[in-house]
DNA sequence: GTCTATACACCGATAGAC
DNA sequence: GTCTATCGGTGTATAGAC
């Protein structure tokens, strides 16, 4: 009936702009950095003025929101396609998952800045955006409980360690490799320290 | 003279209104966040009108570079502090620096975000701010060294460590203890990983 | 329904009177 | 040195044209 294809036609395109707010956003909050961002230059961006992005978007916090529910979304799918190479051994999937976040994590400062750390004044996601964080969570706490991390206190460990890795990555050598090359390393100290072996990886290289 | 005399007076005068802003901002800064400081805020608590605070500072970033170099210059009398109760053993050492800026990191969140992470839109520290925070990285080069962190690669991972157990503190259990006792722990695991013996604590434990 | 035009309250910062 | 007045810019919101 036409009343519903008018509809849907309607739907797609605003489905569509608000896509096209979205895009703008990340590209300005690359280019310029997260905390820069303005909805004068998301509206300039894509040709249009700012107050007509409260036809798609209910506030600037809502638009950070979507982002960051985007950002853990992509997140948890990588990390989903990541065991499909996860090698067999404890060792080697430890350091094989821990890889695949500080890969993505480093790969883009201004999504890592909205998904990890708390560096917009007034935002705090909505509980729906924070779903596929915690589905991210859960998802490595299950695969990790099947290669010796067990426990609470090894969960955060491993947490911490690799998150410490990431932020020393990206605030002291944004684009370069110093502390990527210190993962694997630090990833079978902690294996050592939980009773997995690391076998495959000869002890303290360090190439 | 009388010119010096007045010039002292007056300058005495300037450097404690100018003492006045600067605890005004860290008060601050702790109540409601470090950069939902406002020069309203901070006049209307000294009790003067926001221009005015322009005859004491350049901008509000001075306000921020200024508490950058208080904090730094406080962490490293702290870390110089702490050098007489270290113990003699490298792996107590090493336990002993980690907990004495762990636990200044984790007790002033508005202070860590500051001086540790770049939660500040425009803000850059000046490099005279700068200085005492590369002092304090040089002590801990200096110290470390002496306990069979050698080298770069070694110091780097150690500093990634503390720093990853001090942002998940901080981040997901502030005021509480659940990454400051896996501290001692990753610790033992790094001094291990070096060949520093860890005598005097046993190995796995997690009070 | 979507957009333009306009306004509001707040921010950091400046000019100039006293 | 401190004040009043004001500027440009921001996020936000509403009225009204089409």
């Amino acid at each position: 009936m036409l009343g519903e294809t008018t509809r849907n036609r309607v739907s797609e395109r605003r489905e569509a702009t608000r896509k096209e707010i979205l895009e703008a956003a990340w590209a300005l909050a690359r280019e310029r950095g997260l905390a820069q961002l303005t909805l004068r230059d998301i509206a300039d961006r894509i040709g249009m003025r700012p107050p007509s992005l409260y036809s798609h978007v209910d506030s600037k916090n809502a638009i950070y929101d979507a982002m960051f529910a985007q950002a853990w979304t992509e997140c948890l799918a990588q990390m989903r396609a990541s065991e499909a190479t996860c090698p067999p051994d404890s060792g080697g999937a430890l350091r094989h998952y821990a890889r695949a976040f500080f890969d993505f994590a480093t790969s883009d400062l201004a999504r890592h800045q909205l998904m990890n750390q708390r560096t917009i004044p007034g935002f705090e996601p909505t509980p729906a955006a924070y779903a596929p964080a915690v589905e991210t969570l859960d998802l490595a706490r299950t695969r990790l409980a099947t290669h010796g991390v067990t426990t609470q206190p090894d969960l955060d460990l491993y947490v911490a360690i690799v998150g410490g890795l990431i932020d020393a990555q990206l605030a002291n050598d944004p684009g370069g490799d110093r502390w990527s090359r210190l993962l694997d390393r630090a990833i079978d100290m902690f294996a050592t320290d939980i009773g997995v072996g690391t076998s495959g990886r000869e002890k303290r290289s360090d190439p």
